[in-house]
DNA sequence: CATCAATCTGGACTTTGTCTAATTTCCGGA
DNA sequence: TCCGGAAATTAGACAAAGTCCAGATTGATG
């Protein structure tokens, strides 16, 4: 696993970060990964296509989508399942949760270090846990 | 708000649930609610469908979601988001969390008097918090 | 019975995401 | 450099969930 902290997200150091993760660096990924981590923010997959296509129409709505899984995959990006229409990707993998503006669609992090969940009851025999999700859902004061 | 404790969900007293919770009981709304009152299980919009148009076609599909969008306005059911592709709605509305299996997508409940979450961040001000979401995502040990 | 508001309906439409077959790109070896 | 094959990308058809709307139905009230 490679971490990297404070440190740019150029185009150059987006192929080292996918070959970190077992992912050959090709253009398109390289530029899906540009558009994730240099921004550090949640994008679904029609903004990524939108961001990397400004220019000139460079990457298919196939290759995002497929791309957007093998990170997943790898474990390079995470899945955020708030928004019923759409799924968000997240560059951060470190463990925190996260809070939902319910009105504007905006969604952002909170650090898990400082949460504490306690009391679940045990799982059910032959599962293991690939993840819990903690969803703050607010709005704003009308 | 109206509590029905170990009560059988005949279609008449649906139509009681729904007055005390200011819906208009119709036919429709009322075989929508016996659909999900008396399974007490998270159904999507199409299952809802499926399982109220059995026997003959009753009840569209535009009165489907209309009807649940309007449970939901009205507090009658819950929304859970854990599936990309598609919500549940869920009839028990007291506080509770949730069991995702994510190959089989079977949806349980975590009661949640017995769970703690303690060191949230305070809001962003001028937000309220709507709900908080603790899913808990399983996978069968292989 | 007539009226009016509320509700329901079919079906067209939108959006997100998937699939496939054909093409392009990339890389190692002769 | 050229060749061949594997990996990656592409356009566009398709699928599924959900929305929207204009017209039809229902039901309560006078």
């Amino acid at each position: 696993m490679i971490i990297m902290t404070r440190m740019h997200y150029t185009r150059d150091n987006m192929a080292g970060l996918l070959r970190g993760h077992d992912i050959n660096p090709t253009h398109q990924r390289i530029e899906i990964a540009h558009a994730l981590f240099s921004r550090q923010e949640h994008l679904s997959a029609d903004q990524v296509m939108a961001i990397v296509n400004t220019r000139h129409s460079e990457t298919s709505k196939a290759t995002v989508y497929n791309t957007l899984k093998l990170f997943l995959e790898k474990g390079l990006v995470r899945e955020v399942i708030v928004d019923p229409s759409k799924v968000f990707y997240d560059p951060n993998t470190s463990p925190h949760h996260h809070l939902y503006e319910v009105d504007s669609g905006k969604l952002s992090d909170i650090d898990a270090t400082q949460v504490q969940i306690s009391g679940l009851p045990p799982l059910p025999a032959g599962m293991v846990t690939e993840g819990i999700d903690l969803i703050v859902r607010v709005r704003r004061t009308d």
